[in-house]
DNA sequence: GTCATCATATGGTCTGACCATTTAAAAAAT
DNA sequence: ATTTTTTAAATGGTCAGACCATATGATGAC
């Protein structure tokens, strides 16, 4: 046995063992986003600790973003649990004097890989949730919807294609980023034709197996989309991509 | 750290102002790496506050992996000026039941982009930087010392050479979380000679101007290193790379 | 000099109180 | 009956002081 396979002991701190706990709670959404904890006297009542100890405990999650306590209501849950991987991440690699092109920039070195790897690692299950993915996007372009979730399922779906977790929170923490500034460009109707184009496009190289053109694919999605979003006024644009 | 760095506390949440000056004096550097910050007892008197609060201040500063507390020992600061940038980062991407190998992996896709974005907007003040640092880490193996610092240099320099904040965040907290399992094996010579020999030949690239030649000496360097890092149980392996 | 012991300092936790703010129920005014 | 005002309860924010658990260095025995 290599030294490597070992963790330090660490003993547990009661507020930690209460921040283990609630945060295991947020991630299984048994607290959803908008549910309301129970208040710091109860919570010390029913874990046996001080309410000093819980309220450690809660500014712990208060700034990791999974709870937010306002005082005379009560503290409540932020996040959902999707988000509670995401949040913290997006959170730590946003600063706001970050020019936003350059996490658009970084997404286009990651998802193309992503796309790669996930026509090499996907599952056959997989492919059938993308299909209906796909099919829900299509219905609501032709039914004017808001396509918008759909979007956020098809990278979702795609991340999780990959079989690599580290790189799925990366990515969506960037998507999350980005989506936000974004929101307002996504609802014209040539911006959804577009965008669902080059998901197929994506999806068919996927589909075959073939990581090179699923790698390609994805990259001229997101050209394609950042153009529309961001217009002419990319950074660098040097020889090297 | 001197008490008369600090100042009472004014705005609404006692302890977030205190987290806030805490935290300023880490980034501008007046509180370094292993310095011991007062005592609870002590920054409650000096900032008119209980000690519940700064001890709610401290759990806060503490999920931000800007400090730990040690029982019977003391609150110490664990990052640099830099480095409190990165961390927060670096604990929201690592999860325990990650595979280390994910981590190692998307680095394998990021930096050789980072080597090429830094052929392609390096400066020569940085180029000069970076002669230097290559020296020193010569001068170390024929020294016998450990090379460890500069090997963190060098992709430090790396990542700023390539003037995207954002990206150079990530690959730090990647390459920090990797080193930190791996401290061990960085010390024997043949790692220190290769490593060394890898850095070269991306610099060489990089003072040319030629991204393409960068990105796949990168590339070829981290194979290597992680070979003689991980061994052969890599991940994948798949077609695609 | 070496080792065991102990005192001290420091973080970890507990108790109970009071303050500040929000909310909603109760009371008053219309 | 409706609206407005007042009041009381609930809840987070802070405080004070105490005791527990652990790490470290001083003390003393050998």
């Amino acid at each position: 046995m290599s030294a490597g396979m070992l963790k330090a002991v660490e003993k547990k701190r009661a507020y930690e063992d209460i921040v283990e706990q609630i945060r295991t709670l947020i991630e299984e959404g048994r607290l959803k986003r908008g549910d309301q904890l129970p208040t710091e006297r109860e919570l010390g009542e029913t874990l046996k600790v001080s309410r000093a100890t819980v309220r450690e405990a809660i500014r712990t999650l208060e700034s990791m973003k999974l709870v937010q306590s306002r005082q005379g209501n009560g503290t409540y849950v932020l996040s959902s649990s999707e988000e509670a991987l995401v949040q913290p991440l997006a959170a730590a690699l946003f600063h706001e004097k970050d020019d936003i092109l350059d996490i658009s920039f970084i997404r286009k070195i990651i998802e193309p890989y992503v796309a790669s790897l996930a026509a090499e690692n996907t599952t056959l299950e997989e492919i059938n949730e993308m299909e209906a993915v796909l099919k829900q996007q299509a219905d609501q372009i032709t039914g004017g919807g808001n396509s918008t979730v759909t979007n956020i399922d098809f990278h979702t779906l795609l991340a999780r294609m990959a079989k690599n977790r580290v790189l799925a929170r990366l990515l969506l923490a960037l998507f999350d980023l980005l989506e936000q500034t974004r929101e307002q460009y996504l609802q014209n109707e040539e911006w959804a034709k577009k965008s669902l184009k080059g998901h197929e496009a994506v999806f068919a190289a996927i589909k075959k197996g073939d990581c090179a053109a699923a790698r390609r694919a994805m990259l001229r999605h997101l050209e394609q989309v950042e153009e529309i979003s961001v217009g002419k006024k990319r950074k660098g644009g040097g020889k090297c991509r």
